[in-house]
DNA sequence: TTTTTTTCTTAAACTAGATTAAGTTTTTTG
DNA sequence: CAAAAAACTTAATCTAGTTTAAGAAAAAAA
Protein backbone atom coordinates (compact mmCIF):
# COMPACT_ATOMS: atom_id res chain seq x y z
CA UNK A 1 0.00 0.00 0.00
CA UNK A 2 2.67 2.71 0.76
CA UNK A 3 5.44 0.99 -0.65
CA UNK A 4 6.75 3.70 -1.98
CA UNK A 5 6.82 5.66 0.77
CA UNK A 6 8.05 2.96 3.03
CA UNK A 7 10.96 2.94 0.69
CA UNK A 8 11.61 6.73 -0.07
CA UNK A 9 12.10 7.35 3.33
CA UNK A 10 14.59 4.36 4.19
CA UNK A 11 16.76 6.02 1.85
CA UNK A 12 17.28 8.59 4.65
CA UNK A 13 16.32 6.78 7.66
CA UNK A 14 15.36 2.80 8.70
CA UNK A 15 11.76 2.26 10.05
CA UNK A 16 10.86 -1.07 12.00
CA UNK A 17 7.79 -2.86 10.78
CA UNK A 18 5.99 -1.35 13.68
CA UNK A 19 6.88 2.00 12.55
CA UNK A 20 5.50 1.16 9.17
CA UNK A 21 2.27 0.02 10.69
CA UNK A 22 1.86 2.83 12.82
CA UNK A 23 3.00 5.49 10.13
CA UNK A 24 0.12 3.62 8.21
CA UNK A 25 -2.39 5.00 10.69
CA UNK A 26 -1.54 8.44 10.23
CA UNK A 27 -1.54 8.57 6.38
CA UNK A 28 -3.86 7.67 3.27
CA UNK A 29 -3.75 7.09 -0.08
CA UNK A 30 -5.83 8.78 -2.58
CA UNK A 31 -5.83 8.91 -6.99
CA UNK A 32 -6.80 11.63 -8.97
CA UNK A 33 -7.75 11.79 -12.46
CA UNK A 34 -5.88 14.28 -14.44
CA UNK A 35 -6.75 17.71 -14.22
CA UNK A 36 -8.56 17.19 -10.75
CA UNK A 37 -7.88 19.49 -7.90
CA UNK A 38 -6.37 18.25 -4.49
CA UNK A 39 -6.36 21.94 -3.31
CA UNK A 40 -8.84 25.16 -4.63
CA UNK A 41 -8.11 28.50 -4.23
CA UNK A 42 -10.06 29.95 -1.23
CA UNK A 43 -9.64 26.96 0.65
CA UNK A 44 -7.26 26.19 3.43
CA UNK A 45 -4.52 23.05 2.46
CA UNK A 46 -5.65 20.45 4.17
CA UNK A 47 -2.56 18.19 3.67
CA UNK A 48 0.75 17.37 2.65
CA UNK A 49 1.32 14.92 -0.51
CA UNK A 50 3.35 12.55 -1.79
CA UNK A 51 3.56 11.96 -5.38
CA UNK A 52 3.35 7.81 -5.94
CA UNK A 53 2.71 8.04 -9.82
CA UNK A 54 1.88 10.65 -11.94
CA UNK A 55 2.42 14.43 -11.43
CA UNK A 56 1.06 17.62 -9.82
CA UNK A 57 1.41 21.10 -10.30
CA UNK A 58 1.06 24.24 -7.52
CA UNK A 59 -0.22 27.15 -9.15
CA UNK A 60 -2.03 30.62 -8.82
CA UNK A 61 -4.23 33.07 -10.94
CA UNK A 62 -2.30 36.76 -11.52
CA UNK A 63 -4.35 39.81 -11.66
CA UNK A 64 -4.42 39.65 -15.28
CA UNK A 65 -5.61 35.78 -15.04
CA UNK A 66 -3.33 33.87 -16.41
CA UNK A 67 -2.13 30.73 -14.64
CA UNK A 68 1.06 30.70 -12.82
CA UNK A 69 2.50 27.42 -12.04
CA UNK A 70 4.94 27.50 -9.32
CA UNK A 71 6.35 23.80 -8.62
CA UNK A 72 5.77 20.76 -10.12
CA UNK A 73 5.62 17.19 -8.39
CA UNK A 74 6.59 14.00 -10.00
CA UNK A 75 7.31 10.24 -7.95
CA UNK A 76 8.87 10.65 -5.14
CA UNK A 77 8.62 14.32 -4.19
CA UNK A 78 6.26 16.22 -1.63
CA UNK A 79 3.87 19.47 -2.62
CA UNK A 80 1.99 21.72 -0.50
CA UNK A 81 0.99 25.25 -0.24
CA UNK A 82 3.25 25.39 2.82
CA UNK A 83 2.21 28.51 4.47
CA UNK A 84 -1.77 27.34 4.34
CA UNK A 85 -1.15 23.74 5.09
CA UNK A 86 1.09 25.30 8.61
CA UNK A 87 -1.57 28.11 9.23
CA UNK A 88 -4.03 26.48 8.30
CA UNK A 89 -5.29 29.35 6.70
CA UNK A 90 -6.83 29.81 2.85
CA UNK A 91 -4.74 29.30 -0.09
CA UNK A 92 -4.12 31.48 -2.96
CA UNK A 93 -2.84 28.45 -4.63
CA UNK A 94 -4.46 25.96 -6.59
CA UNK A 95 -2.85 22.12 -6.77
CA UNK A 96 -4.27 20.07 -9.63
CA UNK A 97 -2.92 16.71 -11.35
CA UNK A 98 -1.17 17.43 -14.32
CA UNK A 99 -1.36 13.82 -14.75
CA UNK A 100 -3.54 10.48 -13.27
CA UNK A 101 -2.16 10.68 -9.97
CA UNK A 102 -1.96 8.49 -7.20
CA UNK A 103 -0.72 10.01 -3.89
CA UNK A 104 -0.16 9.49 0.21
CA UNK A 105 -1.72 11.99 2.00
CA UNK A 106 -0.57 13.34 5.53
CA UNK A 107 -3.30 15.84 6.97
CA UNK A 108 -2.31 18.74 8.86
CA UNK A 109 -4.10 17.05 11.89
CA UNK A 110 -2.01 14.25 11.99
CA UNK A 111 1.15 15.94 11.30
CA UNK A 112 2.46 16.88 14.73
CA UNK A 113 1.38 13.52 16.17
CA UNK A 114 3.41 12.26 13.17
CA UNK A 115 6.60 13.45 15.02
CA UNK A 116 5.43 12.50 18.34
CA UNK A 117 5.04 8.93 17.43
CA UNK A 118 7.60 8.27 14.79
CA UNK A 119 11.04 10.86 15.76
CA UNK A 120 12.77 8.90 12.95
CA UNK A 121 10.68 11.36 10.63
CA UNK A 122 12.52 14.62 12.11
CA UNK A 123 15.68 13.63 9.71
CA UNK A 124 13.47 11.97 7.24
CA UNK A 125 11.81 15.30 6.16
CA UNK A 126 14.62 17.68 7.46
CA UNK A 127 16.17 15.91 4.85
CA UNK A 128 12.95 16.79 2.37
CA UNK A 129 13.10 20.68 3.00
CA UNK A 130 16.90 20.20 2.75
CA UNK A 131 16.67 19.32 -0.55
CA UNK A 132 13.66 21.54 -1.36
CA UNK A 133 15.50 24.30 -0.16
CA UNK A 134 18.49 23.34 -2.39
CA UNK A 135 16.20 23.16 -5.44
CA UNK A 136 14.85 26.72 -4.68
CA UNK A 137 18.85 28.20 -4.42
CA UNK A 138 19.39 26.70 -7.91
CA UNK A 139 16.67 27.80 -9.49
CA UNK A 140 16.74 31.44 -7.77
CA UNK A 141 19.74 31.19 -9.58
CA UNK A 142 18.87 30.34 -13.11
CA UNK A 143 16.16 32.82 -13.03
CA UNK A 144 18.45 35.73 -12.09
CA UNK A 145 21.13 34.85 -14.78
CA UNK A 146 19.26 33.17 -17.81
CA UNK A 147 16.95 34.98 -20.39
CA UNK A 148 14.01 33.04 -21.23
CA UNK A 149 15.42 31.31 -24.20
CA UNK A 150 18.71 30.02 -21.86
CA UNK A 151 16.24 28.43 -19.19
CA UNK A 152 13.86 26.33 -21.77
CA UNK A 153 17.06 25.10 -23.15
CA UNK A 154 18.86 24.34 -19.95
CA UNK A 155 15.44 22.87 -18.32
CA UNK A 156 15.23 20.83 -21.68
CA UNK A 157 18.70 19.39 -21.36
CA UNK A 158 18.50 18.58 -17.41
CA UNK A 159 14.85 17.08 -17.62
CA UNK A 160 14.37 15.91 -21.32
CA UNK A 161 11.49 13.66 -20.43
CA UNK A 162 9.55 15.48 -17.90
CA UNK A 163 9.39 18.51 -20.55
CA UNK A 164 7.30 15.59 -22.85
CA UNK A 165 4.77 15.13 -19.80
CA UNK A 166 3.72 18.37 -19.13
CA UNK A 167 1.58 21.14 -21.46
CA UNK A 168 4.23 23.64 -22.39
CA UNK A 169 1.70 26.54 -21.08
CA UNK A 170 2.55 24.38 -17.64
CA UNK A 171 6.12 24.72 -18.62
CA UNK A 172 6.10 28.38 -19.75
CA UNK A 173 4.81 29.78 -16.87
CA UNK A 174 6.93 27.83 -14.92
CA UNK A 175 10.17 29.00 -16.52
CA UNK A 176 8.76 32.43 -15.66
CA UNK A 177 7.53 33.66 -19.61
CA UNK A 178 4.30 33.19 -21.82
CA UNK A 179 3.32 30.19 -23.95
CA UNK A 180 3.42 32.59 -27.03
CA UNK A 181 7.42 33.30 -26.78
CA UNK A 182 7.79 29.50 -26.07
CA UNK A 183 6.62 28.33 -29.45
CA UNK A 184 8.95 31.05 -30.52
CA UNK A 185 12.01 30.12 -29.14
CA UNK A 186 10.80 26.24 -30.48
CA UNK A 187 10.25 28.26 -33.92
CA UNK A 188 13.71 29.15 -33.82
CA UNK A 189 15.63 25.82 -33.79
CA UNK B 1 29.11 32.21 23.73
CA UNK B 2 26.69 30.29 21.92
CA UNK B 3 23.22 31.71 23.88
CA UNK B 4 21.74 33.19 20.68
CA UNK B 5 22.14 30.14 19.09
CA UNK B 6 20.60 28.02 22.30
CA UNK B 7 17.99 30.43 22.43
CA UNK B 8 16.57 30.12 18.62
CA UNK B 9 16.70 26.02 19.29
CA UNK B 10 15.22 26.30 22.66
CA UNK B 11 12.56 27.92 20.17
CA UNK B 12 11.52 24.67 18.99
CA UNK B 13 13.03 21.87 20.52
CA UNK B 14 14.56 21.82 24.57
CA UNK B 15 18.12 21.20 25.10
CA UNK B 16 19.78 20.11 28.10
CA UNK B 17 22.62 21.73 29.76
CA UNK B 18 24.59 18.69 28.62
CA UNK B 19 23.51 19.13 25.21
CA UNK B 20 24.12 22.59 25.04
CA UNK B 21 27.99 21.74 26.18
CA UNK B 22 27.99 18.97 23.48
CA UNK B 23 26.58 21.50 20.90
CA UNK B 24 29.49 24.03 21.63
CA UNK B 25 32.21 21.16 21.01
CA UNK B 26 30.92 21.24 17.32
CA UNK B 27 30.28 25.09 16.41
CA UNK B 28 32.58 27.80 16.99
CA UNK B 29 32.47 31.69 16.93
CA UNK B 30 33.09 34.31 14.05
CA UNK B 31 33.09 37.60 13.32
CA UNK B 32 33.95 39.31 10.21
CA UNK B 33 33.99 43.31 9.15
CA UNK B 34 31.60 44.85 6.40
CA UNK B 35 32.76 43.56 3.32
CA UNK B 36 34.45 40.40 4.09
CA UNK B 37 34.46 37.21 2.25
CA UNK B 38 32.80 34.32 4.05
CA UNK B 39 32.92 32.34 1.09
CA UNK B 40 33.84 33.23 -2.45
CA UNK B 41 33.33 31.57 -5.79
CA UNK B 42 36.04 28.63 -6.66
CA UNK B 43 36.01 27.99 -3.22
CA UNK B 44 34.06 25.41 -1.61
CA UNK B 45 31.41 25.96 1.17
CA UNK B 46 32.95 25.33 4.32
CA UNK B 47 30.25 25.83 6.74
CA UNK B 48 26.90 26.67 7.40
CA UNK B 49 26.42 29.86 9.26
CA UNK B 50 23.70 30.92 11.99
CA UNK B 51 23.44 35.38 12.46
CA UNK B 52 23.79 36.61 15.44
CA UNK B 53 24.34 40.01 14.78
CA UNK B 54 24.67 41.73 11.72
CA UNK B 55 23.76 40.59 8.19
CA UNK B 56 25.32 38.19 5.54
CA UNK B 57 24.42 37.97 1.70
CA UNK B 58 24.48 35.22 -0.91
CA UNK B 59 25.79 36.32 -4.57
CA UNK B 60 27.36 35.50 -7.71
CA UNK B 61 28.80 37.25 -10.57
CA UNK B 62 26.70 36.97 -13.87
CA UNK B 63 27.62 36.74 -17.31
CA UNK B 64 27.99 40.85 -17.87
CA UNK B 65 29.46 40.99 -14.42
CA UNK B 66 26.97 42.21 -12.49
CA UNK B 67 26.61 41.10 -8.54
CA UNK B 68 23.46 38.89 -7.98
CA UNK B 69 22.55 38.81 -4.69
CA UNK B 70 20.03 36.06 -3.95
CA UNK B 71 19.95 35.80 -0.32
CA UNK B 72 20.18 37.64 3.01
CA UNK B 73 20.78 36.78 6.39
CA UNK B 74 19.91 38.36 9.41
CA UNK B 75 20.12 37.88 13.43
CA UNK B 76 18.51 34.11 13.53
CA UNK B 77 18.90 33.27 10.22
CA UNK B 78 21.06 30.48 8.58
CA UNK B 79 22.61 30.81 5.32
CA UNK B 80 25.12 28.29 3.46
CA UNK B 81 25.42 27.40 -0.61
CA UNK B 82 23.75 24.19 0.32
CA UNK B 83 24.63 22.40 -2.81
CA UNK B 84 28.19 23.00 -2.80
CA UNK B 85 27.84 22.92 1.69
CA UNK B 86 26.62 18.96 0.96
CA UNK B 87 28.53 18.18 -1.82
CA UNK B 88 31.78 19.79 -0.81
CA UNK B 89 32.39 20.59 -4.68
CA UNK B 90 33.57 24.30 -5.77
CA UNK B 91 30.76 26.90 -5.19
CA UNK B 92 29.95 29.77 -7.89
CA UNK B 93 28.90 31.84 -4.98
CA UNK B 94 30.04 34.38 -2.78
CA UNK B 95 28.79 35.03 0.94
CA UNK B 96 30.13 38.99 1.82
CA UNK B 97 28.73 40.26 5.43
CA UNK B 98 26.63 43.07 4.34
CA UNK B 99 27.75 44.67 7.83
CA UNK B 100 30.13 43.93 10.80
CA UNK B 101 28.56 40.46 11.47
CA UNK B 102 28.77 37.63 13.81
CA UNK B 103 28.17 34.25 13.31
CA UNK B 104 28.50 30.93 14.85
CA UNK B 105 29.41 27.98 12.18
CA UNK B 106 28.39 24.47 11.72
CA UNK B 107 31.35 23.37 9.37
CA UNK B 108 31.06 20.20 7.12
CA UNK B 109 32.98 17.74 8.73
CA UNK B 110 30.74 18.24 11.96
CA UNK B 111 27.25 18.23 10.49
CA UNK B 112 26.60 14.88 10.57
CA UNK B 113 28.28 14.40 13.56
CA UNK B 114 25.91 17.18 15.02
CA UNK B 115 22.52 14.77 14.00
CA UNK B 116 24.41 11.53 15.41
CA UNK B 117 25.25 13.31 19.07
CA UNK B 118 22.37 14.95 19.22
CA UNK B 119 18.99 14.11 17.50
CA UNK B 120 16.89 16.79 18.92
CA UNK B 121 18.52 18.79 16.11
CA UNK B 122 16.83 17.11 13.43
CA UNK B 123 13.59 18.49 14.65
CA UNK B 124 15.32 22.13 14.72
CA UNK B 125 16.85 22.15 11.49
CA UNK B 126 13.55 20.25 9.73
CA UNK B 127 11.76 23.32 11.31
CA UNK B 128 14.38 25.98 9.81
CA UNK B 129 14.30 24.38 6.28
CA UNK B 130 10.51 24.12 6.68
CA UNK B 131 10.35 27.82 7.11
CA UNK B 132 13.47 28.12 4.13
CA UNK B 133 11.14 26.69 1.87
CA UNK B 134 7.89 28.75 2.70
CA UNK B 135 10.04 31.93 2.50
CA UNK B 136 10.96 30.23 -1.42
CA UNK B 137 7.39 29.33 -2.32
CA UNK B 138 6.52 33.14 -0.80
CA UNK B 139 9.05 34.69 -2.76
CA UNK B 140 8.97 32.72 -6.17
CA UNK B 141 5.23 33.47 -5.91
CA UNK B 142 6.10 37.72 -5.24
CA UNK B 143 8.48 37.46 -8.65
CA UNK B 144 6.00 35.76 -10.77
CA UNK B 145 3.22 37.96 -9.89
CA UNK B 146 4.45 41.38 -9.20
CA UNK B 147 6.30 44.25 -11.38
CA UNK B 148 10.17 44.92 -10.44
CA UNK B 149 8.23 48.31 -8.77
CA UNK B 150 5.15 46.32 -6.81
CA UNK B 151 7.73 43.94 -5.60
CA UNK B 152 10.10 47.20 -4.04
CA UNK B 153 6.78 48.60 -2.60
CA UNK B 154 5.61 45.01 -1.46
CA UNK B 155 9.19 44.59 -0.03
CA UNK B 156 9.73 48.13 1.98
CA UNK B 157 6.23 47.49 3.34
CA UNK B 158 6.90 44.10 5.04
CA UNK B 159 10.52 44.99 5.83
CA UNK B 160 11.44 48.54 6.75
CA UNK B 161 13.66 48.28 8.87
CA UNK B 162 15.98 46.03 6.82
CA UNK B 163 15.89 48.18 3.62
CA UNK B 164 17.66 51.03 5.87
CA UNK B 165 20.45 48.47 6.58
CA UNK B 166 21.58 47.55 2.88
CA UNK B 167 23.07 49.33 0.07
CA UNK B 168 20.14 49.76 -2.66
CA UNK B 169 22.17 47.82 -5.36
CA UNK B 170 22.30 44.79 -3.16
CA UNK B 171 18.35 45.09 -2.57
CA UNK B 172 17.83 45.69 -6.28
CA UNK B 173 19.24 42.39 -7.56
CA UNK B 174 17.67 40.68 -4.89
CA UNK B 175 14.10 41.98 -5.86
CA UNK B 176 15.63 41.17 -9.19
CA UNK B 177 15.95 44.63 -11.61
CA UNK B 178 18.72 46.87 -12.01
CA UNK B 179 20.13 49.64 -9.32
CA UNK B 180 19.37 52.39 -12.39
CA UNK B 181 15.70 50.95 -12.36
CA UNK B 182 15.09 51.37 -8.65
CA UNK B 183 16.36 54.80 -8.22
CA UNK B 184 14.00 55.62 -11.24
CA UNK B 185 11.19 54.14 -9.07
CA UNK B 186 12.01 56.18 -5.86
CA UNK B 187 12.32 59.09 -7.77
CA UNK B 188 8.21 58.82 -8.35
CA UNK B 189 7.19 59.32 -5.75
C1' DT C 1 -14.98 9.09 -36.63
C1' DT C 2 -17.01 13.36 -35.96
C1' DT C 3 -17.35 17.13 -32.80
C1' DT C 4 -15.66 19.72 -29.13
C1' DT C 5 -12.13 21.20 -26.31
C1' DT C 6 -7.51 21.99 -25.42
C1' DT C 7 -3.08 23.22 -26.83
C1' DC C 8 0.11 25.37 -29.93
C1' DT C 9 1.66 28.74 -33.51
C1' DT C 10 2.42 33.10 -35.99
C1' DA C 11 3.00 37.86 -36.48
C1' DA C 12 2.47 42.79 -35.66
C1' DA C 13 2.37 46.32 -32.18
C1' DC C 14 3.83 47.45 -27.72
C1' DT C 15 6.21 48.16 -23.03
C1' DA C 16 8.68 47.22 -18.66
C1' DG C 17 12.85 47.25 -17.60
C1' DA C 18 17.99 47.07 -19.26
C1' DT C 19 21.88 49.47 -20.99
C1' DT C 20 25.04 53.14 -21.44
C1' DA C 21 27.18 57.00 -19.97
C1' DA C 22 27.96 60.95 -17.30
C1' DG C 23 27.44 63.44 -13.27
C1' DT C 24 26.30 63.94 -8.10
C1' DT C 25 26.09 62.65 -3.43
C1' DT C 26 27.45 60.00 0.44
C1' DT C 27 30.56 57.23 2.99
C1' DT C 28 34.95 55.61 4.18
C1' DT C 29 39.67 56.00 4.99
C1' DG C 30 44.28 57.80 5.58
C1' DC D 1 39.43 67.08 7.30
C1' DA D 2 40.76 66.06 2.58
C1' DA D 3 40.88 62.61 -0.84
C1' DA D 4 39.35 58.47 -2.57
C1' DA D 5 36.02 55.09 -3.01
C1' DA D 6 31.39 53.56 -2.93
C1' DA D 7 26.69 54.38 -3.79
C1' DC D 8 23.05 56.82 -6.10
C1' DT D 9 20.70 59.58 -9.87
C1' DT D 10 19.19 61.07 -14.45
C1' DA D 11 18.08 60.63 -19.10
C1' DA D 12 18.32 58.94 -23.77
C1' DT D 13 18.31 54.78 -26.33
C1' DC D 14 17.40 50.06 -26.86
C1' DT D 15 15.54 45.15 -26.51
C1' DA D 16 13.73 40.81 -24.53
C1' DG D 17 9.67 39.38 -23.75
C1' DT D 18 4.39 40.64 -23.54
C1' DT D 19 0.05 41.48 -25.57
C1' DT D 20 -3.49 40.84 -28.77
C1' DA D 21 -5.74 38.39 -32.02
C1' DA D 22 -6.64 34.90 -35.19
C1' DG D 23 -5.95 30.53 -37.04
C1' DA D 24 -4.07 25.60 -37.02
C1' DA D 25 -3.17 21.29 -34.97
C1' DA D 26 -3.69 17.88 -31.62
C1' DA D 27 -6.12 15.52 -28.06
C1' DA D 28 -10.22 14.19 -25.71
C1' DA D 29 -14.93 13.19 -25.61
C1' DA D 30 -19.17 11.87 -27.57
Amino acid sequence: MYHALYNHIDRFTNLSIEEHELLATLVQPASYKKKAYLLEAGQTCRANYFVVKGCLRLYFIDIKGAEQTTQFAIENWWISDLTSFLSQRPSDFYIQAAEQTEVIIIEQRHYDELFLKLPKLEKYFRMIFQKLHQASQIRIKYLYSQTAEERYINFNKLFPEFVQRVPQYMLASYLGFTPEFLSKIRAKK
